[in-house]
Formats: structure tokens, sequence, C-alpha cells
DNA sequence: GTTAAATGTTAATATAACGTTAAGCATACA
DNA sequence: TGTATGCTTAACGTTATATTAACATTTAAC
């Protein structure tokens, strides 16, 4: 199995220390930095599970630098969660604010420290459809805006289009797009959908919608 | 969009109260239950989507009951969060122990509560492969899971995975396999399942489809 | 141990599912 | 009225999946 990556950035090196050594006595694959220029230099070629931030001497700055960043596509589907001595919820709400997924309290047992990190690895984050892929829908404009171009598209292919984007990686059969895009009119053969498939694919990219065979399609998220 | 449903659980009645009006005030849908025999009842129909429960007055029967329910395919995809004015880390690992996917610690800053509230629902649970044997069948996105890992299966396989799947140790003869996938065309001949069982093997693993010579394949529970 | 029945395995073949193209028709619009 | 655009279809190409037959191996019964 793969062995999770987690990246620990605190600027008291003693705190550092300690959850590094224990982590890694755990098995994980752990990445340690003691600043936030490091931070930026490798947070995003870590490609980390999850991100672990001590931000008692880091306030400010720190999670300044970190809002940006979080906004980055690599971190998507990264767990962030900060740590403070300090109990205010002030800080709780910023760092929740910034981005961060979760918020520890220090000191924390080391047997709780585990758990958190086995339960926040189990989970897996599911992006926002806005983030989603390649591209994005403007309905307001009946647009599909990919890589700063604004591409038309008929009705009925901005529809199904639409269709699989309101749930990524769900599969929808083609007996569901039917019942969706032509209200179950069942005079609609089979391969008319494929076409439809084909000219979105034509205008936005070849590997944005998967074919799962005996299925139906889906939008990819990867 | 859907106005996520939280289920709220606390023998306390004042503490259920506040959070109940406060989450009702942000709009949430919430159901409240005062005692676990209501939560029993309750938490299986309510599909929700969070579920909060008050431990102070419970400890004991409650978890206990509710390390059962967490067994429950209906609750695969609820996150559960427990909350106490303890602080103590035995507690804490407790909870985590009998399935909650959370800790807080009450008091909790209404502020606070919606962030962490908002934070878990835009997360969504992946169900652990504790489960029922070393993996789980995602249906929507037609896929297996075993090991963090997604592996796709033709239709087929999937589907004779799926209905082995269903009823898990239950002994499935080839006779009705064939009834149930093949809807009863007796043209199939015997060897096709066991092709298709061979396959699965291949890709998920040999050791969680076995075979009981003479009647036919069963999932393994392990 | 020997044997027959049951199951495992492999690779070739058949079939079903999907991709693609071009053409026909309808509709809108200048 | 002619032209453009979009939707659908049929026909055919291609690929993925399902099935089969032939042979190997295991199992249980004697």
């Amino acid at each position: 199995m793969h062995k999770a990556t987690i990246m620990l950035m605190n600027e008291n090196e003693r705190q550092l220390q300690n959850i590094s050594d224990f982590l890694q006595e755990q098995d994980f694959k752990v990445i340690s930095v003691l600043n936030s220029i490091d931070f930026q230099q490798e947070i995003l070629q870590s490609k980390a599970d999850l991100i672990i931030i001590g931000i008692d001497s880091t306030i400010g700055k720190g999670l300044e630098l970190f809002q940006h960043l979080r906004a980055n596509k690599a971190l998507e589907d990264t767990f962030v969660v900060m740590m403070s001595q300090k109990k205010e919820d002030e800080i709780h709400i910023m760092a929740l604010d910034c981005g961060a997924d979760d918020f520890w309290i220090q000191p924390i047992a080391q047997r709780v420290l585990l758990k958190k990190v086995n339960a926040l690895l189990k989970q897996k984050k599911i992006k926002s459809p806005e983030g989603n892929s390649a591209f994005y829908i403007d309905f307001e404009r009946f647009l599909i805006i990919k890589d700063n171009q604004e591409i038309f598209l008929p009705k009925k292919e901005f529809q199904l289009l639409s269709l699989l984007y309101s749930k990524p990686e769900k599969i929808f059969s083609r007996e569901e797009i039917k019942r969706i895009l032509w209200e179950n009119i069942d005079t609609v053969q089979t391969r008319t959908i494929d076409v439809h498939i084909r000219k979105i694919r034509e205008k936005i990219g070849e590997n944005i919608i998967a074919t799962v065979q005996g299925m139906g399609y889906k939008l990819q998220v990867a």
C-alpha cells in the first residue's frame, strides 16, 4: 500500500523534531521544513497527502502566504491542518478562513495525533465543481471557459456537458442521460448521445469525458 | 443547492436546543433527538449528512450502541462527530475508536462550530476498507476501492462481484449466479463463471472470493 | 495412492459496445 | 429563397469485453 506523505512546517525546531520523529516511527513519509521560504519551495513538489502547519511563530506572513497557495490546483487534494498553542477562537477561525481543513490545539498527545492523522488520511477531498477540471461552465453566458478561452457549445451539447459536470466522476448511463435530456422520449437512438459526446470532445478536449464500457459516461476529475 | 441535514443527539436538553437553534438559523435542516432510543430509530432513516453526538450524558451505553450502527452501510457516507466537555485524551481516543470521524471539545463558539460544520460538509467520506472485507464498492463511480486504490472492473465482473458483495459469506451457486446475471439464459456454459471469478481475483486479490466445492462461490469476510 | 469430479487457467474467438463519418432533415435567419 | 447551424440517424470501423474450448490442477471419496 501507498505510504502516506506528511509535510510538517513549524518554525519552532523542537516541536518540529518531536512530531517528525513520532510520525516517522509510525512509518509515514515525513517532509519537515523550518521556515516559510523552504515551505514555499517544497509545498507544491512534495505531493503530500497531509500538511500540518504550526502557526504560532508564523502568524501573519505565514498565513498570508498560505492563503495564496491554497488556491493552487496541486493542493486541491491535500489536507491542511494548522496547529497552535493558543486556544482563542479568533485564531481558530482565522486558520479555517485561510483555507485550513482542520485546526488542532497543542500540546497534543501522540496517540491522539496518530488517530487524527489516520482519520484525515482515510478521507478524501472532493473537488468543488468550480475547480473541477481543466474548465468551468459559465451558466449565465452559456459558455465553457477553458484555458482562458470561451468555447461555445450548441444547446444539447451544453446540456449534456452540464449534466456530467453536475456530478464529476459519477457515471451517467445512457438511459439516465436520455431520461434527463430528452425527457424520456425513447425515440432517441443510442448513437445520438455518442455523437454529441464526440462533438464535445472535439471542442473541449479528448480527456475530459471518459467512457465506461457498459455503463455510460463520466466527467474526469483528474 | 441541497440543504445539508444535520442530526443532533444530546441527552442534555439545553445544549441540544442551543446548537439546534443556531444551526437552524444558519439554514441547515436539523433533526434533534434527546435519547438513544430515538436516536436509534432516526439515525438510519434521517439520511443525515452529519451527525453530532454529545457524549457526556451518554458514555457507555451510547457509545456502544453507536459502534454497532457505525458498521451499517447507510452510515458509510455520513460524518459523525462526538462532543464532550471533558478534555481527557482517553475520551478523545475512545470516541475515535468507536468510529467517530472527529471530536470536539465543548463549549464551542458558534462561529467555530459553523466553520467546522462547513468544513466537514465540504468533504465527502470514503468508506473505510475495514467495513466488510478488504474492499468496498463505489456503485456511483463503478469502482472497487481497495487499499485506497481504485480498481476498474468490466461490467460482468463488476456485477458478479456486486452480487457476492450483497451478501458476504452467503454461498451463491452457479445456478443462482446464472439466473441473476444472465437472466436464466441457460446457454451460458459453466466455465464462463469461473473465468470471470478468475479475472476478479486477478484484479482485487486471491483471498477475497472463496470457492466452496460443489456449492459455489462466496465473499470472504476475513 | 488412484480416480473421478470439480474447479483453475489460458488463449483463441465471438460478440457487444463504442467511435466516427457523412448525410438528411429541420429550424432559424439573413 | 438560399444559407447556416444544429440535431439525429444510418452505416461502417474499431476496441473492449464476454464466452468458449481445451487442457491443467486440485479436491474428495474410495
